[in-house]
DNA sequence: CCGCGGTTCTAGATCGATCTAGTAGATTGG
DNA sequence: CCAATCTACTAGATCGATCTAGAACCGCGG
């Protein structure tokens, strides 16, 4: 009677809501109505059940649930496992999801597994709508999926018939240039994302900025890529020649790249050299780095995807969604040499 | 007739298994039994179901399917999202149980999401089996979790009740001495885990393949950490004083940390001071790093785990598996300088 | 014409929850 | 004292699949 344990009727399986049910001595239909707590349960039976739910160790079936109830309430999120800010995002819609009474189902992208299959198993399970963050998929595909359910892509820009939530990266490169020329720098060189989704619109970011700031013939683009070798490779042919006193990264990967090229070379960072990264990661907030980076402020984003996803599910139209990022100065820029390194 | 893309019946949702049965004239069990494989359908009726599926765009719903099939096939998996090695295993996971017929259900821990409650949404979501990597709850609830579903812990040592499947990180780090020993260096210096789960482990072995290669007397461990901040603070007071010719390190970020401090300090890497790593993540592999470092072998990791949880599914018995790591030699080893640095 | 084994197919129960419609029983009002 | 109203509760259908038991049909030997 006070084991708790095992259901008397079924030996050894995971207790369910008729039995619950008849332990109380009411029927299924009220023992649901507790459980999920909704209206129409006397007090006394209420915590009867609640107490007698508690002693059997009774879980709620998700997928029996889900599968009665319309709405499954379910946000299904694809991301790359390789990734550190995806990281992030996932973390913070974790909890934007639950703060808005959503589920969330993770479904990982690798170099083995394709985000089509990624997405396909999130549609098997029924989620509500797919919020893919940084999707590689091209348009076609992306349109295709966005007919069979809401789809919220998150870090890219929009595309027909989906939402987009990103940050405003131009209004980002150009406080990072804006800060740089306040702390006296004119040789602002910029390592470019090289064939990475935003970096086309970064790079001419970095060209409007630099003209905007009366910089137009300091202007000096090197190819990188999103990783820290892109950041080294890049920083060591700009190492070679005449160095600019500060350089603005495509990301915090490529930043860190540029930071080891020059601690490598003997520079002191930021006496020697500014360095300015994307994305406001974990690895710009580590101790030993501290880099100045503009913030992508994952929990906004997530927040808004979240919100978004609730809204098209309300039927509303697709909409794009952009945030203003903001600049995190640490200790990787500061004032311009008086006279130039070398 | 041809359109394909919304079925007749309900418009605008998504097909069911008798939205196909009743276009392709036959029965719901036959239409079943033609979607899943199963024998016991004509060759002809067989094809004609499966393309009226095709036409009608369904895909079964999985949670309707797991509701029914009592064996859920479905194993849930806890990971951190801020771990890069454990974003391989995932991956390796994803593999492994996809060729083992598995499904695979991710739930993130992270710092606002605690691993209990990461595995409680696994339970709800009815997994059979739980892999944890790196679990970081204590011993009771553990045990408390294995008296509901088969644990299957990662990384971490047995505890009673549950599964565990790691590497013998004695012998790695012995293999690491070894090869250290046997390039010329007689001062290795350790930077341990600090307080992460497996450092007192390695630090032990550590101390013994130095008496077994007989150099007890050189026997020098610093307290590290996890992660690159632990490196660099423990480097910098490695470098102050007669700094080693060689350090092992706690796993691969603690060694990039003491690679940094190096650069930084002006020291050459092979050349003045030689590192090893810890876990072979990709960090390790990256071009401009190039870390000599101890293969966990995610792979061969997460087909065990996966196996592992089919078994204790045919009720055998909790296992502790024990997998050889590897070392894996790339740039940052060397022989040791003739004459010691300074 | 009957019985038999084999294949192909179907009706109906079932998984564990939710939801609708409706039934007891107490309370209130005229 | 009967009708109306409210609260506390229940029976049974339902979600979309699987699974069991059995029906219909086939050819074939006796």
């Amino acid at each position: 009677m006070e084991r708790g344990q095992q259901p008397d009727s079924r030996p050894g399986r995971r207790p369910t809501l008729a039995d619950v049910a008849a332990a109380a001595g009411v029927s299924r239909a009220l023992a649901s109505i507790v459980m999920r707590g909704a209206e129409g349960a006397g007090e006394a039976t209420r915590e009867r059940v609640l107490e007698t739910a508690r002693q059997l160790g009774y879980r709620p079936d998700s997928r029996a649930r889900l599968l009665r109830s319309r709405r499954t309430r379910l946000l299904g999120i694809t991301f790359t496992v390789s990734e550190p800010f995806h990281g992030e995002i996932v973390e913070s819609i974790y909890a934007a999801a639950e703060a808005a009474g959503f589920e969330v189902l993770l479904s990982a992208v690798g170099a083995r597994r394709p985000e089509g299959r990624a997405v396909e198993t999130l549609l098997d399970a029924g989620v509500e709508a797919a919020l893919m963050i940084s999707p590689s998929s091209g348009e076609a595909d992306l349109a295709a999926l966005a007919r069979q359910v809401p789809v919220i892509s998150l870090l890219s820009a929009a595309a027909p018939g989906i939402d987009a939530v990103r940050s405003d990266d131009a209004a980002g490169i150009r406080a990072a240039v804006q800060h740089l020329a306040s702390l006296g720098h004119r040789d602002i060189a910029h390592v470019d994302g090289g064939d990475a989704v935003a970096s086309a619109e970064r790079r001419a970011a970095y060209e409007g900025s630099m003209r905007e700031a009366g910089l137009g013939e300091c202007i000096r683009i090197l190819r990188g890529g999103a990783h820290e070798a892109d950041g080294i490779a890049a920083a060591g042919e700009l190492l070679a020649g005449r160095p600019p006193t500060a350089v603005v990264a495509f990301n915090d990967r490529c930043a860190l790249g540029i930071l080891e090229a020059a601690w490598r070379a003997g520079l002191t960072v930021p006496d020697d050299l500014s360095v300015v990264g994307y994305d406001d990661s974990q690895l710009a907030r580590l101790d030993h780095v501290r880099l100045t980076s503009v913030s992508q402020d994952a929990a906004g984003l997530a927040e808004a995807a979240v919100a978004c996803a609730a809204a098209r599910l309300r039927s509303e139209e697709p909409v794009g969604l952009v945030l203003q990022p903001a600049l995190v100065v640490r200790s990787t820029t500061g004032p311009a040499p008086e006279i130039p390194p070398r």
